[in-house]
DNA sequence: CGGGATCCTCTACGATACTG
DNA sequence: CAGTATCGTAGAGGATCCCG
């Protein structure tokens, strides 16, 4: 999400809304999540399960949900590296969102595809 | 979010979820989606609920939402002119997912403040 | 193994002005 | 009222190389 940081807070019931969409907004963050659900995960078997994220981004990704607190990051003094990476229980408390997100994908996108096939160019002029 | 139009649908089981965020990653996007579940509401209504949103940008999410087939357009033709949105069927069944957002906004961010300073700009006109 | 540093691109977002 | 047209910007996202 380029500018779609959703950071304001002076609007609305909406703005609980835009909040927790803004913390699930970056590219891979709500797959991330999703994939924490089932537990701990190491760097490297979370960049297998996105599969096509850098590891730049996946850094990125996560260091910004850690900011967030959503994400506990566990590093092991310890050669070579581990570093695990899990749901802090703010994030597991998204698990509801994260399940309405993938119930949703599974009943309208798997079964028959994208509904990004609308044509928009449609005019009602009923009434 | 710049490139975050979750498009791809070749991930695991993540998809589903990613596939879901991508329709209400647009900035505005889920507060306007909130705000129709309580009805048919025209351009300007939105506006004045939204907040702080541009003619321009409102029109984007708009017809995102649209070509997505999460929302109904539909054109008076009168003049002045009227124009309603709605929520399609398959917008109304992404309910769940904005109760379930505003849910945890609502008890994370309501209460006690957001969980990170996002954003460096504050709310500078609105006080 | 789990990143950090650099450089670059692309586009979502925004300000402003105008219109049928 | 409900948009459209232009122009400009930031920064999210990506490619590549390197490191402790």
């Amino acid at each position: 999400m380029g500018k779609v940081r959703h950071s304001r807070f002076d609007c609305s019931p909406g703005c609980s809304v835009e909040a927790a969409v803004g913390l699930i907004d970056g590219k891979w963050k709500s797959v991330v999540l999703f994939h924490l659900l089932s537990g701990t995960l190491r760097f490297n078997e979370i960049r297998r399960h996105v599969h096509n994220v850098t590891p730049r981004m996946l850094t990125n990704q996560l260091r910004e949900l850690e900011a967030d607190g959503l994400v506990e990051r566990k590093v092991y003094a310890q050669v070579p590296p581990k570093v695990e990476y899990s749901l802090s229980p703010l994030g597991r408390s998204m698990e509801p969102i994260l399940l309405a997100l993938k119930d949703w994908g599974d009943t309208n996108i798997g079964l028959y595809g994208k509904p990004r096939a609308t044509d928009p160019r449609e005019v009602s002029d009923a009434a």
